[in-house]
DNA sequence: AGCACGCCGACT
DNA sequence: GTCGGCGTGCTC
């Protein structure tokens, strides 16, 4: 850098007069919506996208060039020369345009944006002493093909029939066991052909070495994986290799769609339904989404994957702006087995010990581990307990700086909050009354499940399969392979378990609380519980051996419980669509979510009033709120909210913005804008 | 984001 | 008397 700094330095003197020298307008990668400009020596040809070094107040940073040649909008002045050009680097114009896309859609700073592109910041110092270079060899497309079957051939002719057109969105609607991944895969050949690079996203970086894997067999090299654990080294050696466009497949988390591409071909989004490609904190955004804005600007294909897609997804089918191909299972076999309701209202009419596990389910239980196979116990529920209060005086324990309970963790032998992550020991005494032992725990989670089965069946070996357990995906492997083993007979299980993997000797699936995630400020509830829990119950069985899943409701006339026992899937998308459309909500409807937040109580709650008050008066615009957040206060901070309702046709952060503009928001309150919110708590 | 400046409380 | 808290404002 210092030879570099040297060279900007004697060029600018060659040309002594500031104002002969061009202006370029610098973004850097800060929370800032606007570019910063820099003088440049005439004779330095700068063009938009390349990298360079600038003194910003007292820091070096590198930053990106905007634009060349504008007129500055400060004093002459105040302008500074740029430091140094970073030789080697250059965001393309795709990536700049994908750049600008997110930005203006998620209505963040572009400096923010640029961070998330820029996330190595490394990669642009020369290392002291070089380090051994990896090899990314490129995929080859005649390594390994599979043998397809007829549905299979089809699809990929489909597929492949859709690169001439350049964007285009397919959605690839196939139950699993059905190769949808082998189609996916043996479309991605035609963009090695032609040295493309792919990226396969995927909502949790927990499924990658299985798609890794199979990657590896087909086209013979392992592919660049993308995810928050990678070292330093791994990072810059892999966004560099992705930059320049050695790195051909990169199979990643939602991150992965920042990467600075050299040359993309094609974009895979497996189980697009998935609510974790909902990115929530920072920057708010929908990775399926992005990756079809991603598309539409490299003028590529999207693949969207799942076995239950999004309705979002099925309404731009059938409004035609996807395309659906559809893959029926292979093994002619349900796409999920048989699932029986064990309606707890009728049992718990009879006064008998009460026990999470219901009487049918512990027979079912105890004849699945008899006959040599294994089970699954499913409660979306992390630790002990949901909520602990003193039997004493009543006091429930609570996070002391969000509106939370604190979930009671036996592993950890801690109070812990599920929000911000504070924690107290797990005291005999009650800091309100003094009273000794008196906790009263009331509900179940995993610990909690566990703990019943040991004590009811001291002989099943039982494991519990959750974040707090399997910390990283070395510790599910080796979960996975005791299972395998059979060293395990029930799991007790969160969402963790219901994504990737498959033990064939796994015949009974017993969902605790199916009407779990079906109350609740979430307006794709019913949606996501269908998903989650056909899900879990595709876990039970398949090939040879049948499965069977048993669910515990004390609904058993939601339509979620009643579509997902017919198997009639059509129904309950015919239905949900036309709640979603009597209700004027999406994808029918334009949706924002506004949260403001402060450590300052009246500071937030005025705000949001001003800011309602001066909400835009059309009749097509609906303003619901504001209203404290269902969570109001989180890590101590006061969060009020209000829901911004549009139609389709206009633009909702156009009228977010006008708004904004006509509002003054103190310092001291903070607003963040979720565009097509998903959660609203 | 970072960093400086500035204005009020408890300490060697 | 100063050290240091974090509120406010600025960076081409």
């Amino acid at each position: 850098m210092p030879e570099q700094k040297q060279s900007v330095d004697e060029l600018k003197n060659q040309s002594p007069q500031a104002e002969k020298n061009p202006c370029v307008s610098i973004l850097l990668p800060l929370p800032f919506k606007d570019t910063y400009d820099y003088l440049v020596p005439a004779s330095l040809p700068l063009i938009p996208g390349m990298i360079v070094t600038v003194e910003f107040g007292q820091r070096h940073l590198n930053g990106v060039v905007w634009s060349v040649g504008k007129t500055p909008d400060v004093p002459v002045s105040k302008l500074k020369y740029i430091s140094g050009i970073v030789e080697g680097f250059s965001l393309s114009p795709e990536n700049l345009e994908f750049l600008k896309w997110v930005s203006s859609y998620t209505m963040s700073p572009l400096g923010t944006i640029l961070k998330m592109m820029m996330s190595v910041p490394e990669v642009f110092t020369p290392l002291k002493r070089p380090a051994p270079q990896r090899i990314f060899p490129a995929p080859d497309p005649s390594f390994n093909p599979p043998l397809l079957e007829p549905q299979q051939i089809e699809a990929v002719a489909f597929l492949k029939s859709q690169f001439s057109r350049g964007y285009s969105v397919t959605l690839l609607d196939g139950v699993t066991g059905s190769g949808k991944t082998e189609v996916y895969l043996e479309a991605l050949k035609e963009c090695f052909l032609k040295k493309q690079q792919i990226l396969i996203l995927l909502p949790q970086i927990s499924l990658a070495p299985q798609i890794a894997q199979r990657f590896e067999r087909r086209f013979g090299v392992s592919p660049t994986l993308w995810h928050s654990s990678l070292t330093k080294a791994q990072r810059r050696e892999s966004w560099k290799q992705i930059h320049s466009g050695q790195a051909q497949a990169i199979i990643g988390a939602r991150s992965s769609l920042f990467l600075p591409y050299a040359n993309l071909g094609m974009i895979v989004v497996d189980e697009e339904h998935d609510p974790a490609y909902k990115q929530e904190e920072g920057v708010i955004y929908q990775a399926r989404d992005l990756a079809v804005a991603r598309a539409y600007l490299e003028k590529i294909s999207c693949l969207l994957a799942s076995a239950t897609p999004s309705l979002e997804t099925l309404y731009n089918c059938e409004s035609e702006k996807y395309q659906r191909i559809q893959l029926k299972s292979r093994y002619g076999v349900a796409e999920i087995p048989a699932i029986q309701i064990i309606d707890l209202r009728q049992l718990s009419a009879r006064k008998e010990k009460k026990y999470w596990i219901s009487a049918p389910l512990a027979t079912h239980l105890k004849e699945t581990i008899a006959a040599g196979e294994q089970a699954l116990i499913y409660l979306n529920r992390r630790g002990y307990a949901p909520l602990t209060l003193c039997g004493s005086c009543g006091t429930k324990l609570q996070c002391p700086y969000c509106s939370a309970w604190l979930v009671n963790h036996l592993k950890h032998g801690k109070f812990i909050c599920h929000h911000c992550g504070h924690n107290v020991s797990v005291s005999k005494t009650c800091q309100e009354c003094g009273a000794e032992e008196s906790w009263v725990c009331c509900g179940p989670g995993v610990e909690r499940i566990a703990e019943e089965l040991a004590e009811r069946f001291p002989s099943f070996r039982t494991t519990i399969i959750s974040s707090d357990i399997i910390e990283d995906a070395d510790a599910m492997a080796q979960i996975a392979e005791k299972i395998h083993n059979h060293d395990i007979d029930i799991i007790i299980g969160t969402q963790m378990i219901a994504k990737g993997h498959h033990f064939p000797n796994l015949t009974l699936v017993g969902i605790i609380d199916a009407d779990l995630g079906l109350s609740g400020g979430d307006l794709r509830a019913s949606e996501k519980t269908y998903q989650a829990l056909h899900q879990v119950a595709g876990r039970a069985g398949r090939e040879e051996k049948t499965g069977h899943v048993y669910l515990q409701t004390y609904a058993p006339e939601h339509p979620v419980l009643m579509s997902l026992l017919s198997g009639d899937r059509e129904t309950f998308i015919a239905q949900e669509m036309e709640s979603r459309e009597r209700g004027d909500m999406p994808p029918f409807t334009r949706l924002a979510s506004l949260i403001f937040s402060s450590r300052h109580r009246e500071a937030v709650e005025l705000t949001a009033q001003t800011f309602a008050r001066n909400a835009p008066r059309s009749q097509d615009i609906l303003v619901l709120g504001p209203s404290p957040a269902p969570l109001a206060v989180v890590r101590g901070k006061y969060r009020w909210r209000m829901l911004v309702q549009t139609p389709r046709t206009i633009s909702i952060q156009s009228v977010i913005h006008q708004w904004m503009k006509q509002v003054k928001i103190p310092t001291n309150v903070k607003v963040k804008i979720d565009i097509d919110p998903y959660s609203f708590l």
